[in-house]
DNA sequence: TCGATTTGGTTGACGTGTAAACTATATTCG
DNA sequence: CGAATATAGTTTACACGTCAACCAAATCGA
């Protein structure tokens, strides 16, 4: 608690620092630069998705079915994605009522339920990869290769901290 | 579209390659490190807001209002946030409920809802400052400050290519 | 001055994420 | 075998985030 009540600057002090003093400490400047960077960049490929009738989630519920190849039980998608289990249900439900999935209980483990892609949903998915990729460009296209290299070791660096 | 097709690969080679080739491009992979770096650190703050039973927005109004000193209307509140305005009105009524902001309609403009902060919430607050504090080093501590330095540089650089 | 437009904020509908509790099927072990 | 336990998935409740539509106060302009 020492450590705490040291970090912490009387509220006087601190509202006349806040204009000229945007970030307390490289740490804090860096997280947040993160936190920023991702959710502008999640922004333009959720406004992507979107032109195509999906969501984000939903787009990557499909990629992860096209790229298995063959059918995977809710909890495996549930695994693959970051996403906790129960919100899975409700994004099957609704991907199957577009028809871009379908679902069928295993016959040999009954509590088991199959998900599977359609034939629509891969005529979709090959409708977006190309501008997917090309988002791809868009958005770090300026930066070299040996800094996206640079970029990709830090932040798996910074990962190490985050248990599993 | 030339492009996109391009990009795009057969899928027997595609599911083929899926396994051995984890990420088709170098932007791809600092992208999707980027994301997935960003929602693991979110989580964790996620989770230590949780325990003094306040959500990330909740936090973040907080924070917001705490930093400016003086109350501030609702769309202000929206335009430093990422997020957009609709949101902002539930926001606030939670934190009403909890006694943590207060809420009163302007006398010159009766169109603005001023928003300030309560001394309970400041006392909520000081009591995360430490904590938080400590997960900012716990989560990127193990870098350099020239690695932050350069993993900053370069979010900067990355953010270039959005819009605002 | 009065009608049109702008601005601050709210409401409603929908999709998602999280935790907690619950059902149903499998498995394990005494 | 049969009870305890584990596993796959669902439901419920709550907090967001987003869009579209809306209300009311303020401002603009002919």
């Amino acid at each position: 608690m020492e450590d705490g009540a040291n970090r912490r600057m009387s509220g006087k002090l601190q509202s006349e620092l806040k204009k000229r003093m945007p970030f307390e400490t490289p740490e804090q400047e860096a997280l947040l630069n993160l936190v920023r960077t991702s959710d502008r960049i999640q922004f333009r490929f959720a406004r992507l998705f979107r032109e195509y009738g999906l969501t984000p989630s939903q787009y990557n519920v499909l990629r992860i079915l096209r790229g298995e190849g063959s059918p995977l039980p809710c909890l495996e998608i549930a695994d693959r994605m970051i996403a906790a289990v129960p919100g899975i249900t409700g994004l099957i439900d609704r991907l199957e009522a577009m028809e871009l999935v379908t679902r069928d209980r295993s016959t040999e483990d009954r509590r088991v339920v199959n998900v599977a892609i359609t034939a629509k949903a891969l005529e979709l998915l090959g409708k977006l990869d190309g501008p997917v990729g090309d988002l791809h460009a868009t958005l770090v296209g300026h930066l070299t290769h040996a800094e996206l290299r640079e970029l990709s070791r830090l932040l798996e660096k910074a990962r190490k901290s985050l248990p599993e």
